[in-house]
DNA sequence: ACAAAAATACCCTGATCGCGGTATAGATTA
DNA sequence: TAATCTATACCGCGATCAGGGTATTTTTGT
């Protein structure tokens, strides 16, 4: 059974680390020593490690995991971790700043994503930021959530759609069939076909479907 | 005409503040000042002040903009500095920390969301962040943005399609009909209409659009 | 007051879709 | 080996859709 998340003896914050390379998982565990408030005595080269030791009772407050690790990769590993471990804070602790990675390590519950250039000092103020509740990124990589964050709601292009024809739309996105709109909204079956025809050349597409694919996307509604 | 981005005289980062609260304001100002590399000459109460100022060539290359202002608010104003002035970089500093705003700031395109309760070494550091093209969030901010990051795509359900379905699923997304569907995979009509059977089946929908919309709202392509 | 835009309504035709079947061959798994 | 899953293919019917028209009334803006 889990025991929960504890201090050690000292007061320090446990600090756990995920990383395959052995020169530098023994130089930040080294670096994370030094650190005033922060100590750490479990390093492991795996996820499938890091796991068993979880198991027998090494819960760490703070997880530092590299994501290309042999085996399961650290992305993968987040979410075993938050199930054996549901308040340790995982920081992600990497070279890859490619979005899918960032993206996918965010989704899947990470509260940090540094890249390994940070340097000692701002990775242990980073670390404190977290056991504080916050999130860390490096800024190069807040750089990339933010873009990646604006860019999904940017583009709101306007088509010129009437009020009645936004109203059709939305209907048509929830499903509703051109009959069942046409009830909906008391008016006729051709009088739909209308709007539906005017929303076509304005979107410039000819099918409900491309409709509803494009109003989604671009999140005309 | 806007003559661009230029650093001062004396090499510094001009760092441009719009903030209504007169003791406030006057005290960041100084903290910029006191800060190595920064210097702040400009400061204004208002959005509209700030924007007559950039366009009688007052152009800064960090604006430290609040949100709650007389007349235009912050958010409002971000679209109107990136005109003005698209090499700017826009830090918000405010004590909103409501999901909304933040979003908003994100939207519109600001580089970095700072509270008003961050220490004035770590505001330094942030701007020095953002001029090296990284973006600045508070810890707290951070956690909040990788929150609704996080949740935005979080309830991915299976419903068990094979990977032949997914593939008949994303064409459909695509807006490709059956009949293209069938060309492009270089089946018969009929095998896509069996696949779509059983794809609604699955999903419990019962119209090609119904399945674009849920693919789409559920983000399973 | 007049022009433009928006909303309404109607018709026809060929194409496409949804759904009820049935059926076979190959791969996977129990 | 038997059972299940996956992918493949076929048929027919009634419903729906797309696109080509035309036309009237109401609202809006100037």
């Amino acid at each position: 059974m889990m025991t929960g998340i504890t201090e050690n003896s000292s007061g320090e914050i446990n600090v756990m680390i995920v990383e395959d390379d052995d020169i530098f998982r023994e130089s930040i565990q080294e670096l994370i020593n030094e650190c005033e408030g922060l100590s750490c005595r479990h390093a492991y080269e795996t996820c499938e490690a890091a796991i068993a030791a979880i198991k027998k009772d090494a819960v760490p407050e703070i997880l530092l995991l590299d994501i290309e690790l042999p085996g399961m990769s650290g992305i993968e590993g987040i979410a075993h971790f938050k199930q054996l471990s549901p308040a340790s804070r995982i920081i992600i602790l990497t070279v890859f700043d490619d979005n899918d990675n960032i993206f996918n390590a965010i989704c899947q519950g990470a509260a940090g994503y540094l890249l390994k250039s940070a340097s000692s000092e701002n990775i242990c103020r980073y670390v404190n930021d977290v056991m504080r509740g916050g999130a860390a990124m490096t800024p190069h990589i807040a750089a990339k959530v933010l873009t990646m964050f604006s860019q999904y709601s940017q583009p709101k292009k306007e088509y010129g759609l009437t009020p009645r024809e936004k109203e059709i739309l939305q209907h048509l996105v929830n499903g509703m069939s051109k009959k069942h709109i046409a009830d909906h909204l008391c008016i006729s079956l051709y009088t739909v076909d209308t709007h539906l025809k005017n929303i076509y050349a304005k979107l410039h597409v000819h099918s409900q479907i491309d409709v509803v694919a494009k109003a989604l996307k671009e999140r005309l509604i």
